[in-house]
DNA sequence: TGATATCATGTAAGCCGTTACATTTGCAAA
DNA sequence: TTTGCAAATGTAACGGCTTACATGATATCA
């Protein structure tokens, strides 16, 4: 119930003008189509008023929003927030905005998300991985919002989608990591069960150790959550275990530095007792100590391709 | 040009239904303005026909968009990301969208922003800092958008703002230090020109001095920008002059980490050689090595006190 | 039973731009 | 001068929803 002052409509501004409220509407969208002392004369007024296009009613008329949403698990994890970041300034050279909401990893609020940043009249929307229910793509099918998925890239999908193959991105790492004489290794991953991302890493590694003719069932595998503590809380448990490991997989930075952390406290040393292995490349990584070895991802690249790739779909109908 | 399919409107749901439009927006808005046998049955319709509430339509005839903008400097600082997140959470909770624009510290790109911002029907922004042209909070008086500004809380400002008070903060903080025996103090700090946090924080550590009988203009200062790289090479520089200090304040975390890691590469022990004190306690602090003295800042409390105060202004007109 | 209050629903007037189409103006060519 | 065309401007329909107000239906009470 906020009192506006009463805000200077494209009705005001024609009035103050003497003009008609097509050719201010013209002095904004298409200045060259009006002669040169009328545009002059309009643009004065629209400043000394004050005037901003009512956004509800352009977007009503012009039926777009240039208005594109973002879905990502969170902001927290320096990876989304490095490619969101990159994908907001991408979109603003293009005269987009961007909305964000976050899901912290769960389904459900995924797709309440998606359905409100839809009804909010985004023209388009970028979402994190392949898997969801199958309804939700019939949803944006029956709405008309073209959806890009990032962050993976599963040669072969149907959907349109800039990202990254996780699986061989890890495949190749592993391959080195098991050159180097490692045979006992341990993942500590994220749940897999809705995150296709995890899920390929997950598979990266045992394809590197089936090719390399280590049994993949000898890979321990450990599900959890994305934080420093329980990557650090993941790595102690086995390393009190009597089958310790020699080189320690995690899921992300994130896990990795925290396995780190406590292998300091521990004092473990690494990489002499046991390796240990990011993934993602983020700032964390490159001021831990001792180093830490990671794979790296181009979450800046994917979110400026997201961002043209989603920029001409809208204005252009170029297809992803 | 995007060819969408005929999207159902809330006509097409009335026609269904046999009610008019009205009724079909109450059940929507006020649900319990309709008996429930209607109720029911125009909900079944909507979902049947999967419509979606027109955005633009409805934030014209409501003349609200349930949408509040944020604008921070950038999202790759865990800090704004950290604060960002929890703000944006606490949005959702009361129904609320978050439009989100950086401006790379940049107070041009930042007053674009804003006015962007207000053009998509903002009904309310969060800024960072209480510094910028006074010309922009009148642009937002007179679009009657009502504007929050938090990170920083100076008392005695006119402005409605939930913060922090950097210089109690690190003036506490300098003083300990100082208590400490230290003299030679430097702080390596972001620009100040357009900072009013950055300031703060300056101004906090001359004012521990004084109080503790140093003469404040022995501070030494280093303006740099925000990255590890910056940190790193600025405590360099220091620790080659021929004046080393022994405590060295970093403007935030960020800096700090890249200093310790260059303390760590010139093999100065920290803190036997030197202090290296940050600011904003994010988790590369935690992680970092020796582990860092830092200051907190409770980004996340802010984040979502913001959003509280933001929905109960938009949505009841209490005052901030 | 009639008067009145209450609840459910309908009617239709906005909200504020965009844009197809109509009209006017200015100017060059005939 | 007249004609014709292009450029500049105006007119008004339209988009989908909310909501004040009007109407109709039911229940309540004396």
């Amino acid at each position: 119930m906020s009192l506006k002052p009463h805000t200077p409509t494209l009705h005001d501004v024609a009035a103050a003008a003497s003009v008609s409220t097509a050719t201010v509407s013209r002095c904004l969208n298409f200045p060259d189509q009006v002669s040169e002392s009328t545009r002059i004369n309009v643009i004065r007024i629209i400043n000394d008023l004050g005037y901003s296009p009512n956004f509800g009613a352009k977007a009503m008329a012009a039926r777009r929003t240039n208005t594109i949403g973002a879905i990502i698990p969170t902001m927290e994890n320096a990876i989304f927030a490095r490619g969101l970041q990159a994908f907001q300034e991408e979109l603003r050279l293009h005269g987009f905005t961007m909305l964000v909401a976050s899901t912290s990893y769960c389904p459900n609020i995924e797709e309440e998300q998606i359905r409100s940043l839809v009804a909010r009249g985004a023209d388009a929307l970028l979402l994190i991985g392949h898997e969801r229910d199958p309804e939700i793509y019939r949803f944006l099918q029956t709405q008309g919002v073209p959806a890009l998925v990032t962050w993976a890239f599963t040669p072969g999908s149907v959907r349109p989608s800039i990202g990254f193959n996780n699986r061989a991105a890890i495949y190749e790492m592993a391959t080195e990591v098991i050159k180097l004489g490692h045979t006992k290794l341990v993942l500590i991953s994220a749940e897999t069960a809705m995150n296709d991302r995890a899920k390929a890493r997950h598979v990266g590694i045992q394809n590197a150790m089936t090719d390399a003719g280590l049994k993949p069932s000898s890979l321990q595998f450990i599900e959890t959550t994305y934080n420093i503590e329980d990557g650090a809380n993941a790595f102690e448990k086995l390393m009190k275990s009597d089958t310790r490991p020699t080189a320690v997989f995690c899921g992300n930075d994130v896990l990795a530095v925290g396995a780190l952390r406590c292998a300091r406290e521990m004092k473990i040393s690494v990489p002499d007792d046991v390796s240990i292995i990011g993934f993602d490349d983020i700032e964390l990584a490159q001021v831990a100590y001792p180093a830490l070895t990671t794979v790296h991802v181009p979450h800046r690249e994917m979110g400026r391709r997201a961002a043209i790739a989603l920029v001409n779909y809208v204005k252009e109908g170029t297809p992803i």
